[in-house]
DNA sequence: CGCGAGTATGACAGCGCTGTCAACCGGTGT
DNA sequence: ACACCGGTTGACAGCGCTGTCATACTCGCG
């Protein structure tokens, strides 16, 4: 029941090391019936090739990183289970590594754990992914990295994405469809691209649409539950308040209800209320949130594969564009005449 | 600006390797001259020691894994960062595994887990922490693990837990202070422990205080929103419904909310909604939920920090109970007369 | 002043793999 | 019969560290 190694293997199947290890690393050349005997071998001894002597003899380590540093524990999670389901795959261990504290020397550090791990390549998320420091680092030690949607498209880096803008003009659409005017918009984080994208996405639409401007509409938000109930608060103490208020998270529309219904307001009769991303949360307040889904996973899953081809041909990939979609829920509704 | 090994570090420091070793690994018996010196030429190489070869060659690998099975987001996001925050203070790094799908040969998984990664042990998070099989696997192999509130002490382990039954007391007579006595309880996931614990906390207190038992008004649930709202619907439809619920979860809770909502049952005055775990989720409904602030950062820290210490000293710790606090907000209010 | 008992340091093997290179095997073309 | 070639296999070095053991150095004390 002890730990069997390369050799163990490679003497129950009469046959060298070497065999063996090409046998687990599928490298061609070896006779159909001896990678059978191999393999039963393994099965029988159960084995499991250690990942340190791999990266420390060969030129991969079958470790990927994924960078985080965004606080939202839903954003995290689906992050982390996409790129994980990737990983699985091709037995890649995925190691987690939050850099939420460190801004300044980010790139010294992520290069730190490229040495300690040994790590193949690096999942950076947004808005990590945005530092300029840290890419030119990456890149000057040549460290494979993939991007998940990226504020401008990193020069040696595949990445996935989604197209804020157009989901921000969708959903600004359904409101105006519903025959809102004064719309409100709260906005997202100033770090994040995708907050300057969906408030570009929703100015489009409200420009089609021929409404004029209204600065007393926006308002500035951190993509927290806090900074749209704040900003829902001030909205509603307008002399004319909106009719429907764009949040541009989940998290901030959540706020919003919560400042409506401690205001008394009704949610959809006298404001509508619409959230962006479909996290969790949009399914479990009260009225559930309309909002755009946003496929985090699928993006952390289509961003792993990226790196991990990449790993294996060299070759970057094109960038991919993940599809949104708008989900209605009940939490709009046609503007109160 | 290479990778820099520890053949650098000496040179640099003009001392042999095994002493750059020795400084690194706090071992005794090295002048603190020489001591000074190596550090010196570590922070000017940005020296970092290879994980792979120090497992490769040693008996520790820093490395330590988590292994979960709860697919809640903020429980996993907790547990993460509470493991990770101990973890960096040593420099030992965490590595995520989920096995949510794999039941039967979990045991296997995690072995396999271990040879692959070398880890020096595993942190046990609740359910998988109660898998007998598992644990004993873990022993047999002499791999040192900890829990996070498992159901029964194990044997070869320490663990962290809080007292789920005492918690359950107290928001149950939280509850039969307000004056509700038709108290009805959505009971959480029958694999989990804590659902158990639970249910006879709520039990103790409303013997204590003399009320009959109902098992109308007992609801089987499984810890997520939907079998919350499902058993708060059929709760509602009595003939003569509950004046409070006690869920014994958040998610289960927000179910609860939205099935009152839904009926245009007014929270609180009609009826009083209590949760558990005092999750991210408990903020951001309406009306805020009245909980048991269950401390899973800090019971997974202390967990971690358990492992790290029998890693060092070879001695298992004594089980160590985290503080609970009933958390009142908005949810619950006086019974109706 | 020399000797024993630490104290400080280094030489070296080897952890479990992969990469390199050489060897071998059987069929082909001449 | 022989050189040749591609497919198949194995011997062996070495990745960057730690553990073991040997060695050199230091100090107190007889």
């Amino acid at each position: 029941m002890q730990r069997s190694t390369i050799d163990d293997v490679a003497q129950a199947a009469a046959v060298s090391i070497k065999t063996v290890s090409r046998v687990l690393n599928h490298e061609p050349n070896v006779r159909e019936s001896t990678r059978q005997r191999v393999m039963a071998a393994v099965e029988s001894l159960n084995y499991h090739p250690s990942q340190s002597a791999r990266s420390l003899a060969g030129s991969r380590s079958y470790v990927i990183g994924l960078l985080y540093n965004n606080p939202s524990a839903n954003y995290m999670f689906d992050l982390q289970t996409g790129a994980m389901e990737r990983c699985r795959q091709d037995r890649f261990q995925l190691i987690i590594h939050d850099c939420t504290r460190r801004r300044q020397d980010i790139a010294k550090h992520a290069l730190g754990l490229i040495d300690q791990t040994h790590a193949d390549g690096l999942v950076l998320s947004a808005p990590v992914c945005d530092e300029p420091l840290l890419l030119d680092a990456l890149h000057q030690r040549s460290v494979p990295y993939v991007c998940i949607a990226p504020n401008q498209s990193p020069h040696h880096a595949s990445y996935s994405f989604m197209d804020d803008r157009a989901a921000a003009r969708e959903i600004t659409d359904h409101l105006l469809g519903l025959g809102h005017r004064r719309i409100a918009v709260i906005v997202g984080h100033p770090d994040h691209y995708s907050a300057v994208q969906r408030l570009l996405g929703f100015k489009d639409s409200m420009k089609a649409a021929g409404v004029e401007p209204n600065m007393q509409l926006q308002k500035q938000g951190f993509y927290d539950f806090e900074s749209g109930y704040t900003a829902t608060r001030e909205l509603l103490a307008l002399a004319t308040p909106p009719s429907a208020i764009l949040a541009c998270n989940d998290d901030m529309a959540a706020g919003a209800l919560m400042a409506a219904h401690e205001a008394n307001i009704n949610v959809p009769n006298d404001l509508s209320v619409a959230g962006f991303d479909d996290t969790y949360i949009s399914k479990v307040v009260w009225p559930r949130l309309t909002t755009v889904h946003q496929p985090i996973q699928e993006m952390a899953k289509v961003a792993t594969d990226q790196l991990i081809r990449q790993l294996k041909s060299g070759a970057q990939s094109e960038p991919k564009r993940i599809d949104h979609c708008l989900v209605v829920r009940d939490s709009t509704g046609p503007a109160p005449t």
